[in-house]
Formats: structure tokens, sequence, C-alpha cells
DNA sequence: AACGATACATGGATCATCAAGGTATCTAAC
DNA sequence: GTTAGATACCTTGATGATCCATGTATCGTT
């Protein structure tokens, strides 16, 4: 990996909140069909308008861990060019799960907004 | 601390969502002035409607990082009653963090929501 | 030849909650 | 009087997560 990318930069979003985003994004992600780590991470950044930056040291494992108990799944192939990649797609239980994971994201959520608007 | 209270039941939200909101959390409830533990984890309870349960097992190691980070400041107050409490107040340098944290959450969010509904 | 983008992976350090336990006071029920 | 529940604080060991640094490799452009 390039070490000039802004993958490395400074981290704009805490590791907590990483942790606990990494999942429903990954499984969001995958619902609109098949993916592979690089292009998640561009996804991330695309989507968040650059606000939101992913390591890819950190993704990985991420996909491991989500394939490993079932969530996705994933499958090796060739591009064109000779690059190998890891497409992955979601699974029904990775389904479940993602809907599991917006009932508690929107139920923090919308207790932190609450307390927001009270404050102002 | 009575085992059989509700905030020793089955978690509804992740260990990692837990990490992710506890500190805005904290600082948002702070806010509104001054409070201490117990009362903290009724506030959740309460502001989520039942949604979001933590454990104080869990909340008083997070309010001694917050203290030790300069977030909060802590006194000692006794009630009528001869209880002990701990109030925490939420300093200037947890009023810049809280905004900080208030923006990552945000874009996070943000970036959630807009998948969510790409995908229904 | 060098650089940047693409594309995957691992390992040690660090730091977090969780689960389970502890201390103590007060009130109400039986 | 003693049991139970609510109030109010705290600590420790196990587990598990990302972060940081690093490694491998291909391809296109300068």
């Amino acid at each position: 990996m390039n070490r000039k990318t802004p993958t490395r930069g400074q981290p704009r979003t805490s590791k907590e909140l990483v942790a606990a985003s990494s999942r429903p994004m990954v499984l969001s992600i995958l619902t609109g069909g098949e993916s592979y780590g690089y292009e998640i991470l561009k996804q991330v950044r695309l989507l968040s308008g650059g606000r939101v930056e992913w390591s890819d040291g950190m993704l990985y494992p991420v996909l491991h861990r989500l394939e490993r108990d079932g969530l996705i799944a994933g499958r090796w192939a060739l591009t064109e060019q000779g690059r190998r990649r890891k497409y992955y797609r979601l699974t029904d239980r990775g389904r479940r799960q993602l809907a599991r994971d917006r009932e508690s994201w929107r139920a923090v959520h919308a207790t932190l907004e609450l307390l927001w608007r009270r404050a102002q």
C-alpha cells in the first residue's frame, strides 16, 4: 500500500466511533451489491464527503471477522489487469444483523439528538 | 449494587456502540448542569425510552477517565440521607471535546442514513 | 527508475467494555 | 427483625477491538 495516501492521515473519527460504525457501514454498503475492500474504503470516503476516512489496516480485519461470523461471504476474482480481488456479498444472516445494528444505532442517535437539541 | 436491577440485563446495544456514545452522552447530559453516576444511568435510560441501558460497572470507569482527562470535574457531597455522591460538572475542555464528538458523530450518522435511505 | 494508485494481509501495543464481584445506607414489606 | 429493592459508589481479570507499522505485488505514468 502506498504510504502517502490520505488513508494514513490524521483520523477525524475516534477509534470508538469507527468500531461502532464499521459493521453497519460495511453491511449497508453491501446491500448495494458485491464489493471489495479497496472499493469499500473509497465508498466510505465518498459517501461521507471525506469526513470519514478508514485505514485499510483496520478494514481488512473487519472483513475477515464479518466473513468468519457468516455475515458476509467472499470469493476471489482476478481483474483484467491481473490484480486479485476478494469480492464480498451480504448473507441473510448479515441482513438480519444489519437490521439490528440499525435499530441500536438509531436508538442511541435519537437520544443524543434529544440532548443536543435541548442544549441548542 | 442490587444485582436484579435492569442495569444487569441483556445489552440491547453493542459494546462498540456504547464505547462510541458514552463520552458524548455523558458530556451532553452534563450540559444540563451537575449530575452524578447513578443519576446519569437513569437519565440515559429515561431519555432513550429504555432502549439504551448502561451498566454501572461500565459508567464509573468512564467518569474516572473523563475526570482524569480534564473533561469533567468532580466533587464529593453528602445527601440528607447520609449517602455519599460524587457530582460532576462539565469543564471548558469537556465542552470543546463535546463539540468535536458531535461533529464526528453526525458525519458518521449522515453517511449511514444516506446508505439506509438508498436501500429503503 | 521512481512514484502513485490499486489490492491484499499480518502482528504487537494499547485501550475499551463486560461480567462478576465488592462495600454501604435507607425504606418498605412481611 | 429480616428480606428485598433502590440508591450510590468502586475494582479486577478476561476478552476483544482498532491503530500503527510493515509486508507483498501489479500496473500506469512520468
